[in-house]
DNA sequence: GCCCTTCCTGATAATGGTTCTCACATGGCG
DNA sequence: CGCCATGTGAGAACCATTATCAGGAAGGGC
C-alpha cells in the first residue's frame, strides 16, 4: 500500500480526479476539520480560508472525496448530511461524539461470528455500516460539570 | 414486559398516542409490507387499501410510528428515507437486502470487547447503528441465474 | 513550451422530499 | 354526554441537493 494519505497531503485526496486550486483549499478546508461537518459549513470554511467557491462546486468536490475515500458521510443531522475527513484506507468505522461531533476511527468489530449466522441461511453480506454514538472525553467532562 | 407487539396488533404500535382510523390504516399496511419501503410507497399502499390519507398524514403516522419504536428507518435510497416494520422489543439490528430491499432482523453483533476499547479512552458509548446489506436468499438465486 | 481535449467552475434555476399552516374533525377521558 | 387536546387534509412553504450551460483551467502528448 503505496498510497499514504496524511493529514497534509490533499493531492491525492481525489484519487485519479483532476486537481483544480479550489478542490485543493475545500480537501484542506476538510482535512482542518476536527470533526464532522456538513457542505454548508465547509463552504463557509473555504471562503472564510480566502480561496472562493461556489456552493455546487463544493457539493461536487465533495462528492469526488468520498468516491475517493477521502470523506466518509456520517449520518445526517437537522436534514442535511455530515461527513468527516477520514485519512485511514483502512477497513475501519466511526465514533461520533453526539454532543460536539468529533469523529474518531475504530476498528471492525463485526467478525466471521457476527456475519456467519445469516450466510449460513442462504444471505450474502455485501457490505456494512457500523456507528457508535456517545460522548468524547472532552464533551463528557464537560457536562458532567455542568447541570444537564 | 407486557407490551407484546405482533404484526396484527397495530392498536399498541403508536405507544400513548391517539389512534385514528388513518393511523391504523397506515400501521396496518405498514405492517403487512415485508420489506423496506418509502413513505410515498406507504402512501400509495394506504391508499389503494381503501382507506385514503393525506401525505402529510402518512409522515406523522411515520414519525409517530417511529417514536413508538414500531418503524426504524434504514438509511436513505434515491433520496427518499427507507424505513421498515420492526415487531420486535429487544435490541437487535437489521439486514437490509440491496436488490429487493427485503429486511431481516439480526442479532447485535457489538459486545463488551468492541466497546471496550473506545471506553478505556475516556469514551461514552451511549448508542450504535449496525446495518448489513447484501442478497438474500432469493435474490441471490436470481441473480445467478440471469444476467447481470 | 504549446495545443487540445477533457474536466472543473460558478450563478442560477429547477427539483423533490419533507415540514408547516390553519381551519375542521375526531378520539378518548371525566 | 361534553370538552379539549390531538389528528387530519390540501396546499404552500421550505431547503438541501442537483441540473444546466457557457467559459476557463488542468494535464497529457508532442
Amino acid at each position: 500500500m503505496g498510497r499514504a494519505r496524511t493529514t497534509g497531503e490533499t493531492k491525492g485526496a481525489f484519487g485519479g480526479a483532476r486537481v483544480s486550486r479550489q478542490r485543493r483549499a475545500i480537501a484542506s478546508a476538510a482535512a482542518r476539520f476536527g470533526s464532522a461537518f456538513t457542505v454548508e459549513r465547509l463552504h463557509a470554511a473555504v471562503t472564510d480560508a480566502g480561496e472562493p467557491a461556489g456552493l455546487a462546486t463544493v457539493y461536487r468536490a465533495v462528492t469526488a472525496l468520498v468516491d475517493a475515500g477521502s470523506l466518509v458521510g456520517i449520518g445526517t443531522r437537522d436534514g442535511s448530511a455530515l461527513y468527516a475527513w477520514c485519512g485511514r484506507d483502512d477497513h475501519h468505522h466511526h465514533f461520533v461524539c453526539t454532543r460536539c461531533g468529533a469523529v474518531r476511527g475504530i476498528e471492525c468489530p463485526l467478525g466471521e461470528s457476527a456475519l456467519g449466522a445469516v450466510r449460513g441461511e442462504g444471505y450474502t453480506v455485501t457490505g456494512h455500516d457500523v456507528t457508535l454514538y456517545g460522548l468524547c472525553p472532552d464533551c463528557r467532562h464537560a457536562r458532567d460539570g455542568a447541570t444537564p
